[in-house]
RNA sequence: GCCCCCAUCGUCUAGUGGCCCAGGACGCCGCCCUUUCACGGCGGUAGCACGGGUUCGAAUCCCGUUGGGGGUGCCA
């Protein structure tokens, strides 16, 4: 009833707060860890505290070639920008973990030495046939402490037969309770949260030992991460505590888990769904202020009555403690229309500046536009402003401008359609009117056109405008007509009606 | 199996005991506007998982059930 609120920085000072972003170069980045990115970026600017990037690569496997570029490149595009980490370096580089193995080895015997870890000899057949024996009794299974307490005659035995050790953290009998930033209370009781594995027997160490470490060194305050790690929270607190008695790390950080995000159905949206790579949304021509709104969606809202905002408001406004604990599912059409909502924020020269890299895809426009293009593409934007959802979608509303006329094609469909007799007489009638114009503007092209095919001819504007539509523009989806001819120029406005009339 | 988390329209959510026979957004449907496609405007569709409590009063608090998610690795 009297829930206790949740203190978000106790005594911490705003500025001092500290979070961390800790990808692994694995290519491109996953929308979900987007997600993560965001809201820990969106924590740290709201208390005007400090963002560390840190690359967690020490699970050589799972690191790609170009991973680390690739990944940094997309976090620009996605503007969201770290204090401390690669390329920006800091007070505890370096960042990247796969330089940091000499600190991980230190400490590793530092936690073996003092005992808050041991030597673990089982192989990984014994631990399989005792873990499933352990399920079938209906316990907790993983491990289940058999190397707690070797006697020296043990361990020389098993090293005898030439058995090679992991180092395995030795968990503290008693219930760990902490407070979830988005959750509040949880507790873990001590026959839950097994003894787990910090270095392999390879010498190799693990997420399990280095993500809490430099945490650790690197004061990390708050970490916000996905649900899928709530459960080995225990291990890294108790992991924590060690560290602290060996004089590495001040404080515990205080630790918000996010809810996951969903692809369709009932699963969690992974890599291997459509939709969950960065890369598409870059492709499709999403702004990145509009997907990090829409990701901001899941499990956060600004205000009851709103759900478009931009970031800075986004970053004045957070309050992890806001954050809605239950999974949240990714739905494309809900993004695609925060996207539109976006476009429409831009101011048209904005606009004209974002379609340039997807104009230049299809050899439309240059990069950047030439002196004769920037004009058109200026008077362009406003046009398909309000008709796209994403920026890629202007190609094809934009095509007819910018194709040479040798390029200029009719859609085949569209032209069987529309340009049948009729629709060509009508075209040819409206080559006659325009020919006849001294002024070639938008209102001029429409009161010519109005005359001579709609107050003339007696046509419906519908299929007056039409067939010169699809003559002009070669779709019979385009921008408004009268516009387009205009910008399009009466020479080879005229040229495409000519061509289609006949 | 065991542990943890979660539970309001199809989806994202507002709602922290009376303002809620539940509000917004996306989607969908209809109408208006309209030179296409859109934008915009108006209207509609649809939900508190179930069962017990507590209380004058419950979507809101408690317990249970059911359902969903996550974890249970020498992955992260």
């Amino acid at each position: 009833m009297t829930e206790v609120p949740i203190e978000v920085l106790g005594d911490l000072s705003p500025a001092d707060v500290r979070l961390r972003f800790p990808p692994s170069p694995t290519g491109s980045l996953h929308i979900g860890n987007v997600r993560t990115a965001l809201f820990n970026w969106a924590f740290a600017r709201h208390f005007g505290g400090t963002l560390v990037l840190r690359i967690e690569d020490t699970d050589e496997a799972r690191n790609t070639e170009d991973g680390l570029a690739s990944l940094l490149a997309s976090l620009r595009w996605l503007s969201i920008d770290w204090d401390e980490g690669p390329e920006v370096g800091g007070p505890y580089a370096p960042y990247i973990q796969s330089m940091r193995l000499k600190t991980y080895a230190d400490i590793a015997a530092r936690l073996h030495d003092a005992g808050y870890a041991y030597d673990c000899y089982c192989s990984q057949q014994e631990l399989d046939e005792r873990r499933d024996r352990a399920r079938a009794e209906g316990k907790t299974s993983g491990y289940d402490g058999h190397c707690r307490t070797l006697t020296e005659q043990q361990v020389a035995a098993y090293q005898a037969e030439g058995r090679r050790p992991v180092l395995r953290f030795r968990m503290p009998d008693e219930p760990v309770t902490f407070v979830d930033l988005v959750r509040g209370n949880i507790t873990f009781l001590p026959e839950h949260v097994p003894d787990y594995v910090l270095v392999r027997a390879k010498g190799h160490p693990l997420y399990t030992l280095v993500n809490p470490v430099d945490d650790a060194i690197m004061q990390i305050t708050h970490v916000l991460r996905g649900e899928d790690l709530l459960s080995s929270t225990p291990r890294q607190i108790a992991l924590h505590g060690a560290l602290a008695d060996l004089g590495v790390g001040k404080r515990l950080p205080r630790f918000g888990h996010l809810p996951m995000v969903m692809g369709e159905g009932n699963r969690r949206l992974s890599k291997r769904d459509k939709g969950s790579g960065l890369a598409e949304y870059v492709e499709r021509g999403f702004l990145p202020e509009a997907l990090l709104n829409y990701l901001a969606l899941l499990g956060w809202g600004i205000a009851e009555d709103r759900d478009v905002f931009t970031l800075q408001e986004m970053v004045a406004a957070f309050d992890i403690r806001r954050v809605n604990p239950s999974p949240a599912r990714f739905d494309l059409k809900k993004c695609e229309s925060i996207n539109a909502s976006h476009l429409r924020m831009l101011d048209v020269d904005e606009l004209a500046g974002r379609l340039v890299p997807y104009l230049h895809k299809y050899r439309l426009v240059a990069d950047p536009p030439t002196p004769e293009q920037q004009p058109t593409l200026t008077k362009a934007a406003p046009l398909v402003q309000e008709r796209i959802t994403t920026l890629a979608e202007a190609v094809d509303l934009l095509r007819f401008l910018f194709v040479s006329e040798a390029d200029f094609e009719l859609d085949p469909d569209d032209a069987a359609k529309a340009l049948t007799d009729d629709g060509r007489a009508v075209v040819r009638a409206s080559y006659d009117a325009l020919s006849a114009l001294d002024t070639w503007d938008t209102a001029a092209i429409e009161s010519a056109l109005r005359q001579a095919l709609v107050e003339e001819r007696g046509l419906k504007p519908r299929n007056a405008f039409g067939p010169v539509r699809v003559a002009a523009t070669g779709r019979r989806i385009s921008p408004p007509l009268f516009e387009s001819l205009e910008l399009l120029g009466r020479e080879r406005s005229l040229e495409r009606l000519n061509a289609a009339g006949r």
